[in-house]
DNA sequence: GCAAAATAGTTGTCTGACAAATCCTCTCAG
DNA sequence: CTGAGAGGATTTGTCAGACAACTATTTTGC
């Protein structure tokens, strides 16, 4: 491998390069100087810069140039971007490393049915882990579940190193696309408590989310509690592209 | 007056528009059909379409044919767009109230400062407010501080209806870019239990959030506290751009 | 000296073309 | 009749070139 990544993939990366290294506020060359240093046409070169414009990293303007606009340092680990606590942690020199974990199945229950559009009582594969620091502190409880067929758990038990995701990520099928993800506080739930080793009723963070293949199926249903304070936890809101008149 | 907007604007409210109003699945049109039928050339609609395409709205597949991926009823109204509270639970049908306020001019404390790049004791127009559902219980609590200059207090006080980002968007200057939010959990505040009529210590999630202008000069802090289980804050999460090798 | 006009550089949009991938149909050998 | 393969039709991917629109600078005219 792995040259079969598309030219576009290529251009993206070498966009996303340059832009995090050049300096907020500064300009970049000119879109037929880019394309001929890129070896992209231009017509392609503005597609791409049209994702970044679209992300709030460049700002175009007719008659002048294109221009990068700060913050760029946040983005790239900020949560729009569906990466396991591992590969987060370590962008930012934090390793963590896994605790106890748990690898079973079960049968599915109403809600994990629900979410994964299969039936009550269908076999699901029940991961559950904790995250410490490197001064062994607790400081995330995740829990995935998974239809059976997606991962056997063969080769779950044999190549799992703490992340789901980076495993399925790693084998690559089946591709996968996005993860809807939704943000809430709660108390912590016993078990959770339990692993984290705190209070009942401390304040947690949790992300739930469910994980899409590009087909739009249902891939991983997964639960991510965190203590407060450990992580930095960020995104990039844009202004709404429907406008007024 | 006014569609002095691009025809990029124009093409990309149109895009979204047949967006949402496709099937989960369904494919559209071929892409010189879609250029003509919207009035612009291929080259231009692509580049519209590939920034849907990096929000995982649509999915274009060589010689197939561009599909419209779901879930798309969620996505316009999840946190990657800046909106204010009014916006987002209009767009859902969910009536909110604003319940006490107060605009005060205040010199800036050290943290304000140093997000919003001037010095401390600087003057800096502080508002808060409460937010309510229609049965009058309080659900969210929401704290802007913004630079003296920006809004004039005068303004503020004549034409604040509720929200200071709708107020800044519908005054249009400055130009408004992008909000870099961090996301956590915590135990209500004293002052924050108070006015949402709550235990001290409570359970809140906590957006807090930078809001930039155009230029990348930083316009507004805000904190947002809400009740859980009201909102339904959600995103979207992308598999990373950059790619191992 | 100063305002208006020309000029150079840049992004915005369009046109047309060909390559590459995918699906479908038709043909033909067995 | 069946199945494999060739070929065509459709669609997205990429390219090249051109001109319009916008901005800042320089030059010109008075």
């Amino acid at each position: 491998m792995s040259d079969d990544i598309s030219t576009y993939q290529r251009l993206q990366n070498d966009l996303s390069q340059l832009i995090q290294d050049a300096d907020r506020g500064s300009k970049l060359p000119s879109e037929p100087q880019l394309a001929e240093q890129l070896g992209v046409s231009r017509a392609t070169l503005r597609e791409a810069m049209r994702t970044f414009e679209s992300q709030g990293l460049l700002r175009r303007r007719q008659g002048l140039g294109t221009f990068v606009v700060g913050p760029t340092q946040v983005i790239e680990s900020g949560l729009e971007v569906l990466e396991s606590i591992e590969t987060q942690a370590e962008k930012v020199g934090f390793d963590v490393i896994m605790g106890e974990y748990d690898i079973s199945q079960i049968q599915a229950d109403k809600k994990a049915a629900e979410k994964l559009l299969i039936q009550e009582g269908d076999p699901v594969i029940k991961v559950r882990r904790v995250i410490l620091t490197q001064e062994d502190a607790p400081v995330a409880f995740l829990i995935d579940v998974l239809p059976e067929g997606v991962l056997d758990s063969e080769t779950l038990a044999k190549q799992f190193t703490g992340s789901v995701l980076d495993l399925l990520l790693h084998i690559g099928t089946p591709p996968l696309s996005i993860s809807k993800t939704e943000i809430s506080a709660v108390h912590a739930p016993s078990d959770v408590a339990k692993a984290l080793d705190i209070q009942r009723g401390d304040t947690l963070l949790l992300l739930t989310g469910l994980l899409f293949d590009e087909e739009g199926n249902p891939i991983d249903y997964s639960h991510s509690y965190f203590l407060p304070g450990y992580f930095r936890l960020h995104l990039i809101r844009k202004i709404g592209g429907v406008n007024a008149h």
